[in-house]
DNA sequence: CTGAAAGCGCTAACAC
DNA sequence: GTGTTAGCGCTTTCAG
């Protein structure tokens, strides 16, 4: 910070005293002072470069007009299309937002939230948080506006935007079926994260409505949604030695770690295995066979969050859980299984 | 912002004056205290759970310990490691960052600054900037720590931290070249860019220092770093009807641009065209055939930059101009031109 | 070694 | 309609 012009200043300039100023200088205030005192204030203070200090302001008003977001990774391709969401109503509505990076560490987070609130934060929206966050929900009880996003605590009264995991997962799991699939392999996220949870209880239910059952050694489950564990846990899948034609994984990235392991085994997919991912990152049409996977409207949650982020801050109740609709993305990925396919092919040769 | 334990309630509590309490819990200040005072008011404090505002001490100090950090847009995929970076590095030295998007947009950046400073931002980094930044620049005159990262207000005195141009540029081109190409076409950035007028006059001076030149109609200017501008710019290439057996782009992106378009009009890159992008991003060798480009270093970049405006901020000089090298990615999408690979299978027949 | 007092720039009761 | 006054929570001189 340097030197900068204070109410103070105009004040002096102006020959009123600095509430004048103030007033002038609020839109809502200024009504109550003659119309000729405020023209003068304030072409008197874009003369003088004035720019209100919102530090000052904030010490006063005991709100800083600034919120926090939690990200666990912005480097995680979801995402900078939320996070633009997000600014974009923020920003439109005076709120300027810290982003902060969780990597899913405990410690980390604590931290970093602990900057957040010495900082005067009006509210948090959090977007990495775990299914159980105790220290969350005790800032929400405290009564600090905290809204979760694409996650949620879990159980917890803190409001959450979350996509529709459930009808996702049937998605999938029907679109693989009716390919033809019946031995259908999964690799899920990690159950701290609701929406690892979520997406393995949908699948695990969609399946029994299906009168299908998925054996417990046709499941692994990875520690995070990143390539390196889809690679490890699908190589986990073949060494256990289990049959399976498609492999349903928990998301994208999941998805393309499995890929590689399958090519890495010289194996082929959809030929010799078909493959589903989860959330739709960008890019993703680009990549051979073309992931067949669900989308999930990152950008459009990112706004929603902050509209209602905005509805807290004004004191506002807003709905518990507010659920975001997902779409089906086919592509290349998945095939019916090759008996299937074979069998096709004999009875409609060429 | 809800109640908060104050240095008066500590104070309070231990039975000593505020100004004592503050002077407790600053570890420099403490020394002056009895170290008994100091561990007791210590002690009070975190069972009290008491939390510094920040805003009140940025008010007394004229320092928030927060920086801007100003970027295009997030969602270019080139930043998120950037921030990554940048983040750690703040983070460490107790600095909180407020992230803001321009879109390469001038008012948009200038309300952005605006509501940065207003926030009391102790410095600014920034990744959006144009060649021509007046606004900027006068902040950075004014003594406000500046930093520009990936692109650099030309000419100014603002320290900059951008990549190695230059060695990228002649690297492509002498790839090309080395692989038979003599006729190369150009997509190249917004000559408003640093990052784009760089690289064209990188292209140029590399191409006359081969002793090639480059016809001025088998160059085109995008107006921004998009997929839609390198399709555009791709499909008036073929338009002027010029021959050319590679395109070299100014980036990744325009690179992709460039392939959908090759596609469309039933080419294929590399048989037909070779083509080369700038960057890096990721999950860029997921897609067939391989985009051959300059991977520039982006979160070391982001940490580099980091640390500098650490070191703008305690009265430091740094140098006015960082360079961060610049390694080439060699993929499938540059192979010899169509005529010499037939040559050479003529030769060595299979 | 610790206390007293002033003030960062702003807003909001309360006067007149 | 406008001025007066107090105070948000903290740091930092200056006393003692």
């Amino acid at each position: 910070m340097r030197k900068q012009v204070t109410l103070k200043d105009i004040a002096a300039a102006a020959g009123v005293h600095v509430s004048t100023v103030s007033r002038a200088l609020d839109p809502v205030t200024a009504t109550t002072l003659s119309d000729e005192v405020v023209a003068q204030i304030r072409s008197a203070a874009t003369a003088m470069g004035y720019r209100r200090n919102r530090i000052a302001s904030s010490l006063r008003t005991q709100q800083s007009k600034t919120v926090g977001v939690v990200l666990p990774d912005i480097s995680n391709w979801i995402f900078p299309p939320m996070v633009r969401g997000i600014e974009k109503v923020l920003e439109e509505a005076g709120y300027a937002a810290f982003f902060v990076n969780t990597d899913n560490l405990v410690a980390r987070e604590e931290r970093l939230l602990s900057a957040l609130l010495e900082r005067g934060v009006d509210g948090i929206l959090h977007a990495a948080v775990l299914r159980d966050s105790p220290a969350l929900a005790a800032l929400a009880a405290e009564g600090l506006p905290v809204l979760t996003l694409n996650r949620r605590v879990d159980p917890s009264r803190i409001p959450c935007v979350i996509n529709d995991e459930n009808a996702g997962i049937q998605m999938m799991v029907t679109h693989l079926v009716e390919a033809g699939h019946s031995q259908i392999a999964a690799i899920s996220g990690p159950q701290a994260l609701s929406t690892g949870m979520m997406r393995q209880q949908a699948l695990l239910t969609t399946l029994a409505g299906m009168g299908l059952r998925q054996p417990a050694c046709s499941h692994v489950e990875a520690n995070g949604f990143s390539e390196e564990e889809g690679s490890r846990c699908c190589a986990e899948l073949f060494d256990r030695g289990n049959h399976f034609t498609a492999i349903l994984c928990a998301n994208d990235r999941l998805a393309l770690g499995a890929l590689s392991e399958l090519r890495a085994r010289g194996l082929s997919c959809p030929d010799d295995v078909s493959l589903t991912g989860y959330n739709d990152m960008p890019y993703l049409d680009w990549i051979a066979p073309g992931l067949t996977t669900v989308r999930i409207e990152q950008a459009e949650a990112g706004r929603v969050a902050a509209e209602l982020m905005l509805q807290m801050l004004n004191g506002a109740e807003v709905p518990q859980e507010t659920v975001m609709p997902v779409t089906m993305i086919r592509r290349g990925s998945v095939t019916p299984p090759r008996r299937l396919r074979e069998l096709q092919a004999s009875r409609n040769p060429v």
